[in-house]
DNA sequence: TGGATGGTTTGGCGATCGTCAAACTGTCAT
DNA sequence: ATGACAGTTTGACGATCGCCAAACCATCCA
């Protein structure tokens, strides 16, 4: 069970948030990871991206704070990080999901 | 009263508007323009940037459809897609209206 | 017809972004 | 120890970004 190094809930930015979810294929990892942790491969599979290319926007997302990863075994299993996420930004993610869920269709 | 090119209600763009959300000087525009209209010249007199890196955040605002804009006389005046945004992202706005005043102060 | 005013456009700058490929790290099973 | 597996890191690429300065466009007033 390894740690990753994480910014803390206080030190979570408006624009930084907003940075990591403008890009699609971030939105679309924030979507699948919403209902519970999602390892890194699980994501990768559907999207047809580089396995770098993914790992770069798990980083984005992680120190953004959108994002928690845990490292279990030789997998990494990665979550919203909804309660800090809710405590510095209410309904700002409730929206968002909605949003990218809305959206996720077309 | 002169009108400028906006994208359709329909055709705002998820990513689109957070990726507008995300620069730390087009949040303090959408800020300062929440409760009414605001001539550009009123923004830029706050914000220490150059006139033309005001300009091209108006346009990226206005092109992501987060803000509309319309010409009376010599001025421009900029309001937010309130309406437009709450049909297409319910509830987003307004948490980040929320955020954005929260964060302000820091 | 000027000139002043309010903003935009263009062009250029360094910095960052999204992407892939290749090499690498850490974990588990054999 | 060896090898497979899961994922990261590094380096490179073109594209975009934020910024400024200078030139430009449109509107109004005298």
């Amino acid at each position: 069970m390894r740690f990753l190094p994480h910014p803390a809930a206080e030190d979570i930015r408006l624009a930084a948030v907003m940075h990591a979810l403008s890009d699609p294929a971030r939105l679309d990892i924030v979507r699948r990871v919403a209902d519970g942790e999602v390892t890194c491969g699980a994501l990768a599979e559907e999207a047809d991206l580089h396995k770098s290319t993914m790992s770069h926007h798990y980083r984005v997302l992680r120190e953004a704070g959108v994002t928690h990863t845990v490292q279990r075994g030789r997998l990494r299993y990665v979550r919203l990080r909804r309660d800090d996420l809710d405590a510095r930004f209410p309904g700002l993610m409730e929206s968002v999901l909605n949003a990218v869920a809305a959206e996720a269709p077309a």
